[in-house]
DNA sequence: GCAAGTAATGAGGTTGCCTCAATATGAGGC
DNA sequence: GCCTCATATTGAGGCAACCTCATTACTTGC
């Protein structure tokens, strides 16, 4: 089922919340990731796609056809939920799955035509998407950033 | 209910999936949140309580007293989503509700005497719980990823 | 005194994950 | 060849953390 347009969030209009030292940096952090969803949100929603899904979209775009099992290696979540992921995208036309002609257990996912140009347009779309939201930064707070994100992520 | 203890995530053991350049900052962010909203769940089990609950409580402890609608205000979520935070956290007898004397429609909760002590066994272990994943970050990286943060959420 | 606004909550939904079985197949041992 | 064990995908079901849209109680301004 093509998930209903419109289900963006708002939470209220002038209320700025903690935005002082209040928070542990974890939990500043947990805030801006889940702001940067939402836009993110907002912009896909022409094309009916989630944030989550636009992720493995430009990972098939990047490394071509693979086996669900890599792509939930690529994405890092459980292979189970790479199969809902994958259903998502596929249900929308988006990649079609064939089955592995090495291993007859494995299903192989690639993108297709309308996949790739559907991805096209978005990264079209000012650059890529809620990416946006960086724009306030400076050159260097963003490659700042990028290496403490790395960091983070081991 | 008391949610079911054991419901933590742990993807794969060496799958390291996309490390290099592949992803755009936004996802690398969203990433490192999941990441660190796991680590955080796993830390606060043995209090039976989530990282937004433990949000809930920071703010609480930090500005006393206060109806729901400043708690929603203070967290940055829907009126609707205070109230259940408030559920959870009363049901495990964290909080209290009592109506606001000065306005009937309104209902304030309050940190109770073993919310109080939770949270600070809490911020005894390790500074505070998922806080531990920025420990591999130097005090200067600490305090840029702080900053842009700040300037992230405007 | 009454319409209009506001506070909390019931009802129901979404995203994005997860675990724990099936089920099907591949691989190595004997 | 047969059998056991590992691996790939998926069905079933669950959870966290949000949301929107009523509904019910009030409060307020005219």
């Amino acid at each position: 089922m093509t998930q209903d347009r419109d289900s963006r969030a708002r939470p209220g209009p002038g209320g700025r919340g903690d935005a002082g030292g209040d928070e542990t940096l974890s939990e500043a952090f947990r805030s801006v990731a889940r702001q940067l969803r939402e836009t993110s949100q907002e912009t896909l929603a022409p094309w009916d796609i989630t944030p989550s899904q636009l992720r493995a979209l430009r990972v098939l775009a990047r490394h071509g056809v693979m086996r669900l099992s890599a792509l939930s290696d690529h994405l890092r979540i459980a292979a189970r939920s790479a199969t809902e992921v994958a259903d998502a995208l596929e249900a929308r036309g988006l990649v079609e799955r064939r089955p592995d002609p090495d291993d007859r257990r494995a299903t192989l996912v690639e993108l297709t035509g309308h996949g790739t140009s559907v991805l096209d347009a978005i990264r079209a779309v000012s650059g890529t998407a809620a990416e946006r939201a960086f724009d306030r930064l400076s050159q260097a707070d963003r490659a700042h950033l990028a290496r403490i994100l790395r960091k983070l992520r081991d």
